[in-house]
DNA sequence: TCTTGAAGCTATAGTCGCTAGAGAGATTAT
DNA sequence: ATAATCTCTCTAGCGACTATAGCTTCAAGA
């Protein structure tokens, strides 16, 4: 039986992360002590474990949701979660190829010469769009 | 002049981001009709426009505040500007570098070829992070 | 056993950058 | 004149936390 210290240093998750999700009702409320202060088992480190990598690889709280759904139940087809996969991997390609978008319109800005604001090419295309080579 | 609908149209800015914009102090309050409806006038076109396309490029809210602060200073040193763009570049390169560790994790785990739950990569992964091939 | 300091409790509000809705008043076109 | 569309203010909500205040409980040393 571990306190919600212990739970959180051994997760990663900060404490009030840890109610956070209790009152979302991602981790069940865990027992209290007499003073009333949570303890949680193993059970709740493994659950909680999930909870946090899910959250690493980009996953919302309600995909969460299912995704625990899903792994109560083991005899079930994994087409569910193979989904969720690729929707989560079609996401994260979105958002590179955007940031990389971005990164070659900074990189060029960056690359000014002039010691003036009035020639300086970071304000001149932030005030122009059309200064950009690709569009965001 | 411009009513708030027309200016949200040419900038691609919603009406109610126009007033909050306002509300930061982002933009000064225009001039208003009789009836109390806002009248936006060339001016308040470029600033909103600058707004815009400094957002697309990521800058935060008080990073434009800073950004519209230097370009009203046409004949002070760029540097300062120079900085800020290389502080985005910075933070969308990690920000890349971050989602394409994602996207090699991701990608691995939507090979899974099993068909159930209890075989499954994607779950599996989930539940411990040691599966993984890189950080994150 | 007593004391002290760390840890935990609840409840509320704040973060960022918007977005949505209600209910009222203004403007424009026919 | 009337109807359709716009705009007004104000308030609350989003997601995923994070911070603060004021209190109570726990655990370890004297
Ligand atoms: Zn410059
Ligand atoms: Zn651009
Ligand atoms: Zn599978
Ligand atoms: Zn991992």
């Amino acid at each position: 039986m571990f306190s919600i210290g212990e739970l959180s240093r051994r997760t990663g998750v900060k404490i009030p992360t840890i109610r956070y999700y209790e009152q979302m009702g991602l981790i069940a409320a865990p027992d209290r002590t007499e003073g009333n202060q949570r303890r949680y088992s193993k059970d709740g480190l493994k659950r909680l474990s999930f909870i946090r990598h899910s959250r690493e690889l980009g996953f919302s709280i309600d995909e969460i949701r299912e995704l625990l759904d899903l792994s109560a139940h083991p005899e079930q087809p994994c087409n569910d979660a193979h989904q969720m996969a690729a929707r989560r991997l079609a996401d994260v390609q979105r958002r590179i190829s955007r940031l990389q978008r971005l990164e070659r319109e900074l990189e060029r800005i960056s690359a000014c010469d002039a010691h003036t604001i009035a020639d300086c090419a970071v304000i001149e295309t932030l005030a122009d769009h059309s200064l950009c080579e690709t569009e965001h």
